[in-house]
DNA sequence: TCTGGGGTCCTAGGACCC
DNA sequence: TCTGGGGTCCTAGGACCC
């Protein structure tokens, strides 16, 4: 029974780029503003500097799909992850842009630079969105986070052009919700007390963590909406989805969430993968095959070197034509970045995997990453002189 | 005409050791 | 000849996210 403190809401903002890509290619090309326009498809081809034709999505052939689509080309139907094929018979005239990830990676730096100058806790989640500690703020809880979350708005504008989306709540969980809430270019506050008016209205594929699995299991379950699952038994839950996910469940359904912001984080491992144009065989399309395995893994091992990472467990990815996946791993005595290395332990995984069937997609992985510099001060303490070659 | 590429985390089963 | 439990590491698959 010690005296409790009056209880202070912590104050936690989402933020979330407003269609992001689709944003920073219409400030290269302004007169693109308000039509329908659709990013995705493969690469651009090395710098073609200056489009003066825009392709139409209906002259698309192949098995991309769309990256991100403008508000206009959303009113038609089109969606992130939709097969650009299919999404060209719902919208034919909408412009088609090939990503160009390094301008979108430039634009991340300069709003992610924007907020850091104005709030010093910040927790990366991707290249569009970001969670940010107002209480790290002076005066950041003030009138629930909403002058706060102007203030990273109007820096952003001015940086970058670009706008975004805020959800100010207690926790992370409650913040995702509420960024979604007024797009584009909105603030939402929310507070413990609206979780029943403002969140238990909302259909559970909306909690970030339920994706398209659990929320068809729970329908099935005639489990629609948050207010729905916050009144389930968590006994039943428990029943349901086993006791980690079961539990977890009713604790969102409530507004729990007491996860903190992470300000830093090491990556776990590093992949490269790619889909064929035409599905491949093992035998008849050898040569392609391998040298496309072959570049797979010299472009991981460039990427280990370039942001300084070496790993020791070694896998492959395989997708088949009727698009089942199966993987393949194996774990070495020491760290390694090197291509040979990589390219030689893959190609046992492999030998593994039943090859009858075509392929749609290789893919290479490293695994159980340390710095570079630790993989060296390890390898120097192996007994195998051998190891001491890879660096 | 299906369905990209880069990740994280969780689970379950088996090997192996004490 | 039968009978343990716990802990760790590894592999494979799957759900989910941006």
């Amino acid at each position: 029974m010690g005296a409790e403190l009056p209880a202070v809401e912590r104050r936690i903002a989402h933020l979330d780029m407003d269609a992001f890509y689709a944003s920073v290619e219409l400030l290269r090309y302004p007169q693109l503003a308000g039509q329908p326009v659709v990013i995705g498809g493969r690469r651009r081809a090395g710098g073609e500097g200056h489009v003066r034709e825009f392709a139409r999505l209906a002259s698309y052939q192949g098995r991309g799909v769309v990256t991100t689509a403008t508000y206009a080309a959303r009113e038609f139907g089109v969606h992130s992850g939709m097969g650009l094929m299919q999404a060209a018979r719902a919208c034919p005239d909408a412009i088609l842009l090939p990503a160009d990830f390094d301008e979108y990676r430039r634009y991340s730096r300069l709003f992610k630079a924007a907020i850091a100058a104005i709030a010093p806790r910040v927790e990366d989640r991707g290249i569009d969105e970001v969670y940010i500690d107002f209480d790290a703020v002076a005066g950041g809880a003030e009138q629930g986070g909403r002058p706060l979350a102007l203030r990273i708005q109007r820096s952003i504008r001015e940086c970058t052009g670009l706008t975004c989306s805020i959800g100010v709540a207690p926790n992370k969980l409650l913040a995702k919700l509420a960024s979604e809430f007024d797009k584009p270019n909105g603030v939402t506050i929310i507070h413990a007390g609206d979780l029943a008016a403002r969140i238990w209205p909302l259909p559970c594929r909306k909690i970030n963590g339920v994706g398209p699995k659990a929320s068809a299991r729970l329908e099935q379950l005639g489990v629609r909406t948050i207010g729905e699952l916050a009144r389930c038994e968590p006994r039943w839950l428990i029943e349901q989805f086993g006791r980690h996910h079961g539990h977890w469940l009713h604790e969102v359904s409530w507004g729990r969430d007491t996860r903190d912001i992470s300000t830093h984080s090491e990556p776990v491992s590093m992949s490269c993968e790619t889909t064929f144009e035409r599905d491949l065989h093992a035998v008849r399309d050898r040569p392609e095959l391998s040298a496309v395995f072959t570049s797979l893994c010299e472009r991981l091992a460039a990427d280990l070197a370039r942001h300084g990472y070496a790993g020791r467990t070694i896998g492959v990815k395989l997708r088949y034509d009727n698009f089942r996946s199966v993987t393949r791993a194996q774990t070495l005595e020491f760290h390694t970045a090197d291509a040979a290395v990589i390219r030689r332990t893959a190609g046992q995984c492999l030998k593994r995997a039943p090859l009858d069937r075509r392929l749609r997609l290789l893919g290479v992985r490293v695994g159980s990453l340390v710095s570079a510099a630790e993989a060296q001060a390890r390898a120097r303490s192996l007994p195998d002189a051998t190891s001491l070659d890879l660096f």
